[in-house]
DNA sequence: AGTTGGCACTCTCAGAGGGAGAGTGCCAGC
DNA sequence: GCTGGCACTCTCCCTCTGAGAGTGCCAACT
């Protein structure tokens, strides 16, 4: 069912003014503080309407109008237009960024960290889970003689630090060939070939077992997923009433099991999503919101950016931050690495 | 001004009922429950004068004993004694650690998480920091003609990763060339003799350049400090009055500022310490309190185990469990570094 | 038709009042 | 020095009340 144009209008109106203040609108609210042309009554009416088919509700007969899911649904999907973060956000953001790049491992958490603090939410930032790893170098740290701290640097630009015990004394000298010699062997393979690679002796295949291992586990890893923002987000006025929602989420934050909670679906997908309270396969969000953005899917399993918050987010800049921020972080990753993964 | 026995072993009482029931404690309710030979007005009696010897404090007249810092500081000396974990606990603990030991840098996290899980409270575990940081491979890998990802591993058993922009052209080959040619020249150096390097040209120049500005910054980087147990701590009771003390929490976890705020006076006497309420250097722990064990100060700075809580915190256990934790990763470095560092 | 002012109605919120309950402080007696 | 008893104080919870905020609806107007 179609909305009249203004019956549109004050919908979008009454969403704006209910993600700035946090409060039920009031009809009067609305024409005050928007000049409208038209009584109080006449907006009372309106909204009735707007009511009976879904779009609002109302906490109590004598407070002003919420949104509903569905409104804000129609609101992302209608209403909101396509936001783009503003000049000079994108030109700091760009800035920090440029000044970060060097570091390869804080891209994602400078992501989430300028999220979070711009928008005051919840920022979740993943990075492309490689499908395999292949090593790169493969060195080795005599620690004494029966131990040996393994170094493998893979082609996906990830390192890994793992011990290894050693079955049979093995001095320093001893390991250093070894290493030599191994990296050949397993120069470009990933773990299933590196099963394959024969062993001279009891070490090298210690060596061998642990490095095929290891590259397995750590593709099975889900990352590390930086996560930012929890306190701006507790301190969003929905979680002051309900202490018992501000503990999940803390708790959920403090187990690192948001990163669970995104939901893959939205990966495969490919494009920006936005997940609006029951649209949240997990029960523990099920009145928040949820804005999800993946990015180098060219090297592996993509990594996305979200948006964690109260339903009565800012859509529009949450929407235009994550798509920023996913874009540039493609665009870094691409610059890096050229689609050469 | 000493105390009577049968004083301290009331203010005992009192501050261990008070630790588990969060509830001012009632003359009554100590007889009743610890079945004491005496009458209720006869312990009301001592704790009139407790208080006025400043370890008891009252919330109101008509509520029961609530222990003051000064309490706690009195208990932590000389009544708590010598807690140690319990033999199964122990061996729960270095049953985890010994399974994750290969993985090197999951140490600090899995000590934060299993002593933030088995106390309730927040735990900060800070890895010891190398005063500096010796190159022990250089890894170049070409990403295009100009842009290189250096990967150094340090003998202090760490990696870095970093970009490193070439400012003349130079194939993959080339690089590969470079960085054989370097390994010997800077094997063994820190930052300051990675300088006095002499360059063959100017991507030779622009990396090793970069090597030493890369040795420098990560020795200053506190270093991945792992935080864990944040749900817990809001979680307790007096965290549930006061809202904003929580969110001043959240807020600090969630910037990682907390690892700021462990005293490093702490860290130079040597050995554990408690600090309680006003001991605090910080504002911002006034009502909290700290238990910091040092370990490894062998391998440079040292690192720590922390837990933090309200004044009202299990001193006994977390004392315990810091000392525990604190040995058992001084044991698990001294077993793969050797003392060597 | 759609719009408007008016008015009754409903519900929340903050503050006041009051009674029950919990503990202490003190005193007189043992 | 210990104890029972009792008055006193303070919190906590419940209820009540009045003010305030908004709506819903109706009758009148354009």
């Amino acid at each position: 069912m179609a909305l009249s144009d203004r019956r549109e209008s004050i919908l979008q109106i009454v969403i704006q003014d209910y993600i700035e203040t946090a409060t039920p609108v009031a009809s009067r609210h609305v024409v005050e503080r928007y000049a409208l042309p038209t009584s109080a009554a006449t907006i009372r009416h309106e909204m009735r309407l707007l009511e009976s088919e879904g779009y609002l509700t109302h906490p109590h007969t004598s407070a002003g109008r919420v949104p509903s899911n569905r409104g804000y649904r129609h609101f992302v999907q209608s209403l909101m237009g396509h936001a783009e973060l503003g000049v000079a956000e994108q030109a700091t953001v760009r800035h920090q960024f440029f000044q970060a790049a060097p570091a390869v491992d804080e891209w994602a958490e400078l992501a989430a960290n300028v999220l979070a603090r711009s928008l005051g939410l919840l920022a979740v930032v993943a990075p492309p889970q490689p499908q395999r790893l292949r090593v790169r170098q493969l060195e080795l740290i005599s620690l004494n003689d029966l131990l040996a701290l393994m170094i493998v640097v893979v082609q996906e630009a990830r390192v890994i630090r793992q011990l290894t015990p050693l079955p049979a004394p093995c001095p320093p000298e001893q390991l250093d060939a070894m290493a030599h010699r191994l990296n050949s062997d397993v120069n470009g393979h990933d773990a299933d070939t590196v099963r394959t690679v024969p062993a001279a002796d009891a070490d090298e295949q210690a060596v061998l077992d642990t490095l095929a291992r290891v590259l397995d586990r750590d593709v099975e890893r889900s990352g590390a997923a930086s996560i930012a923002g929890l306190g701006g987000v507790v301190g969003q006025p929905e979680f002051h009433a309900e202490p018992e929602r501000s503990l999940q989420l803390i708790d959920l934050v403090d187990r690192q099991a948001i990163t669970e909670l995104v939901p893959s679906a939205a990966l495969e997908a490919g494009g920006l999503r936005v997940l609006i309270g029951e649209d949240n396969p997990s029960d523990l969000l099920q009145d928040c919101s949820l804005v999800v953005a993946p990015y180098g899917a060219a090297y592996g399993r993509a990594g996305y950016v979200a948006i964690i918050g109260p339903t009565r987010m800012n859509y529009s800049r949450s929407v235009a931050a994550a798509r920023f921020h996913s874009a540039l972080l493609q665009e870094m990753m691409d610059t890096v690495y050229g689609g050469a993964a």
